[in-house]
DNA sequence: CCCGGCGTTTACGCGTTCTTGAGGCCGGGG
DNA sequence: CCCCGGCCTCAAGAACGCGTAAACGCCGGG
């Protein structure tokens, strides 16, 4: 069954949806704000979202940003504005299309049809990226090892998030330091010895002899499959 | 180079949309009625499909049907009906979003780039350099010859980085310098024949006699392809 | 309050890479 | 013919970057 995530603070609109998208088939999930929403987002998987651009707590871009950093999840954004300057600025942030409010049931139906038929065509599969010792789940955020959950920091998650995105890849230190620690530190390159130090003892095989956090001397870092 | 395939019967929005695309960098291609749209599309392969619905020959919708019978290529809706049944009717027959005209060419060209790059994404590729001998992944940072990885260091990936970046092209000594060791070491053109040196004992079949990795006596370097 | 997990910081040994200089080769011009 | 500039090769010391271990302070939970 398809599943949709409703987002939006409004009851009314949400039960109006929840209403017209069971009554065809689609499992429907729910969140009023931002971050509830991409809790929600993560959990449940939905098969597509939609969005209100009007949250109680976070900018509706950045939601939209939230989501595509692990997912390509399609995204229908509902909004009041119909100024040309805030759909730029949605479509641009990674929005699969925009519609304004008061929209049409069967319009907004016909479009979500169109996003999930896109969205199966690209042919899913969860955001996984797995080499042969270990297995990234980049939704759950979790790292198994022969099966057992591997417990990360989050700083030693940032660090694989980051890889994991860039697969086979080679990632420069400069970037790895600007998204796991900030545009402050992206001179610390000693963190990320120790740090690779300690994902090589609780994910490698042979932790001295590395076959997947490989280092470029020099360069960076790369996630070997 | 995006390519775009645009299709209306009336020449002032063609007009309006080859300039505006052309100016933005898009390789754009027309036609003004279905029969010769799906010609054109067949021949051309573009990357996205711009509709308009009010053809002359044939109805929109028998469009989008003869486009997706072989494609999936985003196509876009353009059309002066704004009843959602028409919506409906287009978005269901496949195509990836509907525009009403008016329309704000903000929007439109937001609307593409959304359609673009769920495109993209489907099957994206590396940008790869290949010679007879060897393989330069640009976005990965690898070489590959033989099938078999080859290890460069930072100074050798950024003269072959360089090289690659203007393939079958001659680049000069001081832009080489400029890029590797920068402004200040312009002048050291004996580095070059030392690195060159070594990339030639790693990448060519016989070092001696090399096949690509070009010096043109007196101006500079080739990567000959 | 104590303890453990986590992030940060320092120190050191080691292998690799960069730089530099010397010498030989080759072709064109005097 | 010889000279000379540009190019290739080789080798060795210096400089750099990496991995590892260990210690410190912070914080939250038991």
């Amino acid at each position: 069954m398809t599943s949709v995530l409703v987002v939006d603070d409004e009851p009314q609109i949400v039960r109006a949806l929840r209403i017209n998208l069971s009554a065809r088939g689609y499992d429907v999930m729910t969140a009023y704000d931002g971050k509830s929403a991409l809790g929600v987002a993560v959990e449940g998987k939905p098969d597509v979202v939609v969005l209100d651009l009007g949250l109680p707590d976070i900018d509706g871009v950045e939601v939209i940003a939230g989501l595509r950093g692990w997912s390509t999840i399609p995204i229908i954004v509902l909004s009041a504005r119909t100024d040309s300057s805030a759909k730029v600025e949605a479509l641009d942030a990674g929005a699969d299309d925009y519609v304004t409010k008061p929209f049409g049931m069967d319009e907004l139906l016909a479009r979500l049809r169109a996003a999930v038929r896109r969205g199966v065509a690209r042919e899913a599969g969860d955001p996984v990226v797995e080499t042969s010792s270990f297995v990234v789940d980049l939704a759950a955020k979790k790292v198994r090892r022969d099966g057992r959950e591997v417990h990360l920091t989050p700083t030693e998650w940032g660090l694989v998030e980051v890889l994991a995105r860039n697969p086979g890849r080679l990632v420069s230190q400069k970037q790895l330091l600007q998204e796991v620690w900030g545009p402050m530190h992206v001179n610390e390159s000693q963190y990320l010895r120790v740090y690779f130090a300690q994902l090589r003892r609780k994910l490698e095989d042979d932790a001295a002899h590395p076959r997947h956090l490989i280092t470029e001397p020099g360069m960076g870092y790369r996630l070997e499959l």
